[in-house]
DNA sequence: GTGAAAGCGCTAACAA
DNA sequence: TTGTTAGCGCTTTCAC
């Protein structure tokens, strides 16, 4: 009411709640935890309630932190901060953390990924997360190293580590599968594969289910037209034009990405090839930039916030003891039909 | 060397690095803070400082932020996460802040920002963060009250506000100048601009910049040849189609954002206009979607992590009282040509 | 030049 | 059911 407040009002702490509630800060602490095990009395508990409220009392984290050696903090790394794919699961992971009173802070490692590892040590050692999410892309034996001398709970998204058994994926075979299908539905056989890495947990399953809708539908695969794009821009580009200069040229490519998808029309206009005309053009990914290629992109949508939700509730559960395991294979969310598909 | 460790080595204490130098915590404590004031025996410092190196010992964050009450984060806020530009300003943000030993909290409002006040008190309290980078889009008004409540320093970015003090900005009229000195240069008279939000402060500046590079060029802006395209695809598509349908038909498109300037693509596609043969377009602000366009996008580049680098030292020196004021002017970096630009 | 001691704000045994 | 007490790991007066 009347807010008379002094001049260079400091935050209030557990102690004037107390005081203003007429009880110690023992039990002011176990009323506004809601300790279970203790038991408080209802009119105590209202009155240290009402205090705080009147106090705009908020508890002071860091002094938890270091009484706790619980931070509720998270961390993730990725690699490019820059791209619309990790920024949606970055998002996802965000919301999640904050709804469960968490925080996520976020380090970027270039894809280089030379010193991709010491930032997990930095993040569990230097700035005490509770626990990890790893989206770098490092080698599976590195990345392992690195998170078990982390010390904490860790959830690898996007592939599988013998070393750590905590993973959310998608169905990147069901998602080759889909755009493959798509793409034989309209007519196509001669079909290629932009493939990112292919030894790499995502590029293995999307090649095999690539090889397994064409399989279904009775084509038998040309050899050759399967092309290692990685995941970026010029990749794509150059995966493309060996493409277009093969012996059996494709009348439709299945990017295993968005950036490689986008580099395989910049090759393909540069070619003097149209798109779909002469070639149909579908990705693995879907984010507004596939809507602002040119023409725009038909894509399989996968859902990345929800990769991010669920490796952070995941991780969540884990560090609270809430539970011992956490993988999760996520469907694709299906085709986004635009404009760079139509039958050859 | 015997690295003897128990199984479930605890991570060394200050103290731990005490004892093993024969000395009190408080002695490790100034050698290892190299406080200015006090002097400590050469030899002293010497074993402290081996003895913390034999331990590998690192500072706990937690109980320093506890003692000094300076948590060394620092807060930013952007509109949406997956946008290639505020992408680069938060890489730029965090190295920097990173060089000086501060961490980055990383906090996305969406761009209605209805909800984007809280935003910076939460941070303030719920995290205590050090300081705020501000580049969030509500309002002057609501995010200089927003700050104020807060209540710790704030740097805010890509605007300036009466009630803050501190800011890094970008000098978007020239910015805009050199975007359509290009297109003059190339012989074009009817230039239109997609402007931004006109009222804002790069809106502002942009539109200046445009139009005093048309007056130098003795040319008369003809009036109906701004329109306001907001920084989306959809704003910019929109903006385009009603510049085509209007009397004088503009030969060339200054594009206030990279967003916009797609868009406009996007809508000089559908219509059958080609680009840049019919229209020319540069967009001010540069990543590398500039390149996946069809064609790619002639740009104007500004320094988008020298801003976040930028703002966040100047944040730093401002919390550890080095400073008192933050105003930062960055020049673009110049324009990248690429193949979306050509005489009329 | 170095050590002793207090305490940042909070939680969690343990006592009463 | 509530209060007393002891710290979490660190910094910082204040003595010596």
């Amino acid at each position: 009411m009347s807010a008379e407040k002094p001049p260079h009002a400091t935050a209030p702490r557990l102690s004037d709640v107390a005081r203003a509630a007429g009880v110690d800060v023992s039990t002011a602490s176990r009323v506004l935890n809601g300790d279970a095990g203790h038991r408080v009395a209802a009119d105590t508990r209202a009155r240290v309630l009402a205090a705080a409220r009147a106090l705009d009392y908020r508890p002071n984290p860091i002094a938890r932190a270091l009484r706790t050696a619980r931070s509720h903090t998270l961390g993730i790394v990725v690699p490019q901060l820059d791209n619309p794919v990790f920024a949606q699961v970055i998002i996802g992971a965000e919301s999640a953390a904050r709804a469960r009173g968490y925080s996520l802070l976020i380090a970027h490692v270039g894809p280089d990924a030379a010193s991709g590892a010491e930032v997990y040590t930095r993040l569990a050692q230097a700035h005490h997360v509770d626990g990890l999410l790893a989206a770098s892309l490092e080698s599976d034996a590195a990345l392992g190293a690195a998170l078990a001398r982390a010390g904490v709970p860790a959830v690898v998204l996007n592939r599988r580590l013998r070393a750590v058994p905590h993973h959310v994926v998608f169905d990147s075979e069901a998602a080759a599968r889909i755009a493959t299908e798509h793409l034989l539905a309209l007519g196509h056989r001669h079909i290629a594969h932009l493939a990112g890495r292919p030894r790499g947990y995502n590029g293995r399953h999307r090649i095999a289910g690539f090889r397994a809708a064409l399989r279904s539908a009775g084509v038998r695969p040309a050899p050759g037209l399967v092309a290692a794009a990685g995941y970026t821009l010029e990749g794509g580009a150059r995966a493309m034009q060996t493409l277009l200069a093969a012996p059996v040229r494709p009348t439709a490519v299945v990017a295993a990405t968005l950036l490689s998808a986008a580099g395989a029309l910049k090759a393909l206009h540069a070619a003097g090839r149209s798109v779909p005309g002469d070639v149909s053009v579908v990705a693995i990914h879907d984010a507004e930039i596939a809507d602002m290629l040119y023409p725009p992109l038909t894509t399989v949508r996968l859902p990345l916030r929800a990769m991010g939700a669920r490796a952070a509730e995941g991780l969540i559960d884990l560090i609270e003891g809430r539970c011992v395991a956490v993988a999760h294979v996520l469907a694709p969310e299906g085709l986004v039909l635009r404009s760079s598909t139509a039958p050859p």
